[in-house]
DNA sequence: ACAAAAGTGTTAGGCCTACACCCATGA
DNA sequence: TCATGGGTGTAGGCCTAACACTTTTGT
């Protein structure tokens, strides 16, 4: 049976689509996207989406989607805007809620569905589909911004991890370089951040320390407000 | 002729509501709501919003519901989220994109259709229609977040205003208080107020400076990166 | 032995904050 | 004349930004 959802009016069919953000040292900040396999835009490049069910919010449909393509059920997301220009889809009027999700990529095994999906770094994206490249360009600026505000980069990272990986995450997101001594003692000083403590007393200067984000000082942060000054 | 169109899938309804802020130093922030006509929420409060039409994106919707309250053509209007809640509607599945616009009180004539329409202090609002309340919640913390990095202030005073003036303003917006000479030292260091010369030079120290916004000191600051450090 | 990676401390300048007095006006 | 509103400057502390050397490891 076809052609059963009768409107008065005409209704905009809505996605949801899903920037996925993962970082490794070596290549920075990478997005996952899929190849699509049909029309239009065959053989491009696209965010992870689909239609929303009417029996769920714009977030689980985000959330179904990165489940499809990384296996994970729960990660750091958030919606950054809503796409809706006339033409952005040529069969028919789709409007878009967009988030971005902010996975560590060693938890990321490969995607569910055997759909061809790759990580790239966001300096270097092939040509995107519909309007993506603009969506793209929206998320990590609101990612620019919205870091001052959350400490969105522990997302990003292992659980464990050290200063200097903490400091590249920062530049690669920022698109700026800092200077090592200050990076370290401005982010020992907000206090969020834990020693993990399996260093051996007499390590060489060549062994890095090993941090955790220490997510109690954080509540007890946000709650006298601040701004994480990067 | 009813009941024309039809979709394979089930589509949700899509709609723009528009927050309007407005602001009077002898009621701080305020918010523009019409009284709902017509069920669901007869005689409720509520912001002016309306179906998306096909031809016009969530932006151009927002600006007519804008016109159509304040007769405002031209006036500061962002996007700030999407809600997409099941049951936000009791009618039908009803997906609405929210934008607030910052308009000069002193600009807008009574809204053109004979809609109940009365501006309230934000800390003073009556109960509100579908999850309105939410919205303007979330509207409010997004103001907040952003007077860091735009000078959306001045979208709110009249063209010439005083140092006092701006900062009651932005008081208002961040709920907490400044002291008056750090808060004039710090904008006048910023470099984009002009001040409005027709001050005579013996006046009263009891008679304010006049400033305007610097629109063209403010591009080249944006250039260099910045931050509004309140 | 040399290059690369990581740790660490100091200083100068700028920014932030807190704070007090004067003048003019209107009641 | 008194209260109110507005203008202005300074001093201390904190933060920022700039900067160099040492240790260790791997080649």
């Amino acid at each position: 049976m076809e052609s059963q959802y009768v409107y008065k009016y005409p209704h905009p069919a809505v996605t949801a689509d899903c920037v996925i953000f993962g970082y490794e040292p070596k290549d920075g900040l990478s997005v996952l996207l899929i190849k699509r396999g049909i029309e239009p835009f065959k053989d491009c490049w696209a965010f992870p989406g689909g239609f929303i069910g009417m029996d769920e919010d714009a977030e689980t449909g985000a959330r179904r989607e990165l489940k499809e393509e990384t296996g994970l059920e729960t990660a750091y997301i958030e919606q950054f805007g809503c796409f809706s220009e006339v033409n952005r889809d040529p069969r028919e009027r789709v409007i878009t809620i967009a988030f971005y999700a902010l996975v560590k990529k060693s938890e990321v095994k490969g995607g569910d569905d055997a759909a061809d999906a790759h990580w790239f770094p966001v300096d270097n994206v092939p040509a995107l589909a519909f309007d993506h490249d603009r969506i793209l360009r929206v998320a990590l600026q609101t990612l620019k911004e919205r870091i001052h505000f959350k400490p969105i980069g522990f997302e990003l990272l292992p659980d464990v991890f050290t200063m200097p990986q903490l400091q590249e995450l920062y530049q690669s997101i920022l698109e700026v370089k800092f200077d090592r001594r200050n990076f370290s003692s401005k982010m020992l000083k907000l206090g969020i951040l834990t020693e993990v403590g399996d260093r051996p007393k007499d390590a060489g200067s060549r062994i890095p320390i090993m941090y955790s984000f220490n997510l109690e000082s954080y509540a007890e942060l946000k709650k006298s407000g601040f701004r994480l000054e990067f």
